[in-house]
DNA sequence: GTGAACAGACCAACTAGTCGGTTTGAAATA
DNA sequence: TATTTCAAACCGACTAGTTGGTCTGTTCAC
């Protein structure tokens, strides 16, 4: 493989342009003037403009699916869990900013066949940090008082909606990003006891200055 | 006024369609059709579809600003009026869920003379959460270890990704929730100092229960 | 009667997708 | 090695359907 395929160039092309100007914002042709491509190519390699959509959905959700399973499993305590998936999926940003734009922003349009499968690992996902706030609770790492699903949806919101805002060349770095997340969720969510056990809490920002 | 104005009709009709089919799934004349009006109806009182939309954005955005604007004015301590514009935010959506997803998923299609319109005001929002963020470490009621930017944009994103799943018959009331968000906010953003003190920690869940 | 509010047939532009044709590269054949 | 073969990759003019917006009226309130 001496050059780039042609598939290969549709779909980073559209990321591009559909970031910027929305998938409904971007026609066919466009996509494949600014890529040197042809319509028959494009069509050659799509089944149709949903397929690339779809697609795009799918390369994303996939790998972030599997990067939080592979937290869950090389961790063995919630805490540690939890700060490791929420680290995994803001550095999903360096690498998948225009597919998670898209995937945020145009997920309504899939038709029908596509958004259901997209939504079912969607789903399992949100089930990892569901388990893994249960779990934490459980071990009363974490405080009972929460409702787990709103502070799921909480951590699943404020790290999606970086879409919003990150610039990959902006002045806070992934790592920086990371870290104070989960000490905003960490401080938000550990008991007392927890936070007086070296061990857990660790990944607080207020430890790191400490002396 | 005994009936229900046209204007206020196609609005109304929109709102429900662009939210579950989204702005491009939606033509002009199937709004029409859906509210017994006629394109000459809607040609009359929009100049386009455009201004629609943006009349959905400026209608949302205009309301929670106001409402963020009031709570700072009314409430005197950093704690207080953040925890007040919080509940502000998540209240609105109770009556304007549609106007907010819209908001969150369409804005990158207005034209441009309109989306500088509504950014102006999305700004101005971001900046009053800024400046509470920053007023209450300077009183030493938040930790001083925090980014400011990084904390509003958190906030600012667990609530307004509510659009994806709040649902107004669903299990959780409004006042649940906004009372849940800002035990979850107080909790990452309090000093210990500032926990202890009665008048500051009232708004947290786990003071709720004790006796 | 006069202008604002509204109706609905019509149009021009745009766009996803098609289809017959051409290129290319590697395997099969001689 | 030279030649034929054949399918996959790719091209681009064309089409059929859709959709925002217009325009000529008609209705109605004051």
């Amino acid at each position: 493989m001496v050059e780039k395929q042609l598939k290969d160039r549709i779909i980073e092309t559209a990321l591009t342009l559909f970031e910027k100007y929305g998938y409904h914002g971007v026609t066919v042709d466009r996509i494949v003037a600014e890529c040197g491509a042809s319509k028959g190519g494009f069509y050659h390699n799509f089944k149709s403009k949903d397929e690339l959509l779809y697609h795009i959905h799918d390369v994303f959700i996939t790998y972030v699916l599997n990067k939080a399973q592979e937290a869950y499993v090389k961790y063995k305590t919630p805490t540690k869990r939890l700060c490791a998936i929420i680290h995994s999926f803001v550095r999903v940003f360096h690498i998948y900013k225009p597919h998670i734009t898209v995937f945020n922003q145009e997920a309504a349009y899939l038709k029908p066949a596509y958004a259901e499968k997209i939504n079912a690992k969607r789903e399992q996902y949100k089930q990892i940090i569901f388990q893994v706030l249960r779990e934490g609770i459980e071990a009363k790492e974490f405080r009972s008082e929460i409702s787990i699903e709103l502070a799921g949806l909480s951590i699943i919101g404020m790290v999606n909606w970086m879409y919003k805002w990150y610039k990959p060349d902006g002045p806070m770095s992934i790592e920086q990003i990371a870290t104070a997340f989960n000490d905003l969720i960490l401080h938000s969510l550990l008991t007392e006891e927890a936070k007086r056990d070296e061990d857990i809490s660790s990944f607080l920002l207020s430890h790191v200055g400490e002396e």
